[in-house]
DNA sequence: CAAAATCAATTACACGTGTAATCATCCATT
DNA sequence: AATGGATGATTACACGTGTAATTGATTTTG
């Protein structure tokens, strides 16, 4: 009973989303702020999108004094879980190794990652 | 100088992406007797999103008589890249092996995953 | 040959999205 | 108290997308 029926959030949200994933509550200036870095964004459009993400229910503001402190209400951990599993059932059949060739024919692996890689593996086995 | 300038194509019309790259050329009726056994698609929204992707410079059709045949240009290879680059890069920070932690944690993996998946390391190590 | 069937091309239309400007409200300052 | 600044809310607008109906051209059929 806590079970958002599936917030889908766009692209521009999701970098808001992900401002205030690092760091909660959030008043809007600081998200602002923190994007002014990254993004070549009007304030308005930010706070258009801080609507957005708030109507979708994706985002929780709560009032302290006349401004707002967000707080995600949507999870990363859920967001990344939709979007990974959509993109490995879509692209490839749901199979994860296949993803892995194809990243492996790609994309470079370091050395480090190919350890990872390998540990993680070693984890499943067990 | 044969470098599309990353054609982008909307769910929608992946999916008849699919059916192409499957099998080509194809008559817009292959298409559509194709699509009808997992789509719930109008031919009519079938025929738009042949003309979008030809628009867009995904798919190339030659006039056989007064219909066309449909070929892919877009190669689901290339597309492929884009997509899961894409993915790992604005979800993963680019890394794979996080990628891959992550589907261990939220998908079962079968034996069969996980072996195929050590094999693939190993090539990776030599 | 006229009528019907077949296809591609054109047009439609609502909704989400990226991108913002403008409006309204409330607090602080003169 | 009036004014200016800050900030959230409302409105704007073009473009892509999902979903299709309608039109137009051509071919097949009676």
């Amino acid at each position: 009973m806590n079970n958002q029926p599936d917030i889908g959030i766009s692209e521009a949200e999701s970098v808001v989303m992900e401002v205030v994933w690092q760091r909660h509550p959030l008043g809007a200036d600081e998200i602002i702020a923190a994007l002014a870095e990254q993004q070549a964004w009007q304030e308005a459009t930010i706070k258009t999108l801080l609507n957005r993400l708030l109507k979708k229910g994706a985002l929780a503001a709560e009032p302290e004094g006349r401004r707002y402190r967000y707080s995600p209400v949507l999870q990363r951990e859920a967001w990344l879980r939709t979007q990974s599993a959509g993109l490995l059932d879509r692209l490839f059949g749901g199979r994860v190794a296949p993803l892995v060739a194809h990243f492996s024919q790609h994309r470079k692996l370091s050395k480090k990652d190919i350890a990872e890689l390998k540990r993680l593996i070693e984890d499943m086995e067990k």
